[in-house]
DNA sequence: TGACCAACCTCAGTTAACGAGGCATATTGA
DNA sequence: TCAATATGCCTCGTTAACTGAGGTTGGTCA
């Protein structure tokens, strides 16, 4: 995969997973190789930047939680005002697609 | 539209217009323009350098053209390489586009 | 004990796009 | 007439995201 045409599209992905509910960083990663049978791998230092970066603007908010191993993680949940940017990222995301899909020809 | 998405995309969309036959870059800056409905303006100083790049790699070449007024403009033509290579970058943001829309969600 | 996994993180380097600038000539309108 | 706009090419410093490599802590298992 281009590394490329992933700029940009991460915050879109973080908020869309953390919509079915909070994650922590490594099960992110880990979520994300399954789900697309190792096409895609969301690296560490691509990650965390941008969950910190979504935590600031208060899109996101996160909390430490202990495992029973005494192990810890830290667990990403969206918040409000992340569900309407996420919307808003959609629409956007719909409009590029639908821009360069009308460049690059219909899929075949 | 949020310029993130948009890296990565311009060596695609450049190959899938010089496919329609040769064009010069201001040209390409207003076909865009006008075909997104000013949605998207290819900025020159994305633009030019980009085609640079794809010439240097043989994905299209440049012949210079003297109009009729006496002024030039410099055309773009799409090699064979460049075909083969448009063909492996369509393949690849189908690929791209699939794997955000399983994270996303389909398209409303 | 040592290797490996889980889990967090940072940081220097790369790369593409932006914004602003420069240069030159043609056309248009006040 | 002459200034503004349009055409047409270009470069370059800055910005921002991602990569790749590094580091830390602690648990698990042979």
């Amino acid at each position: 995969m281009d590394r490329e045409l992933l700029k940009g599209s991460t915050p879109l992905l973080l908020l869309s997973l953390l919509c079915e509910g909070p994650m922590y960083g490594y099960q992110i990663i880990e979520t994300v190789r399954q789900r697309t049978d190792g096409t895609y791998t969301l690296k560490e230092g691509a990650l965390y930047p941008a969950l910190h970066k979504l935590e600031a603007t208060e899109f996101i908010s996160s909390y430490w939680e202990t495992q029973e191993n005494g192990r810890e993680r830290r667990y990403y949940s969206i918040q409000p005002s992340g569900l309407a940017f996420l919307k808003a990222k959609k629409k956007e995301w719909n409009q590029f697609v639908d821009m360069v899909q009308a460049f690059v020809g219909p899929k075949v």
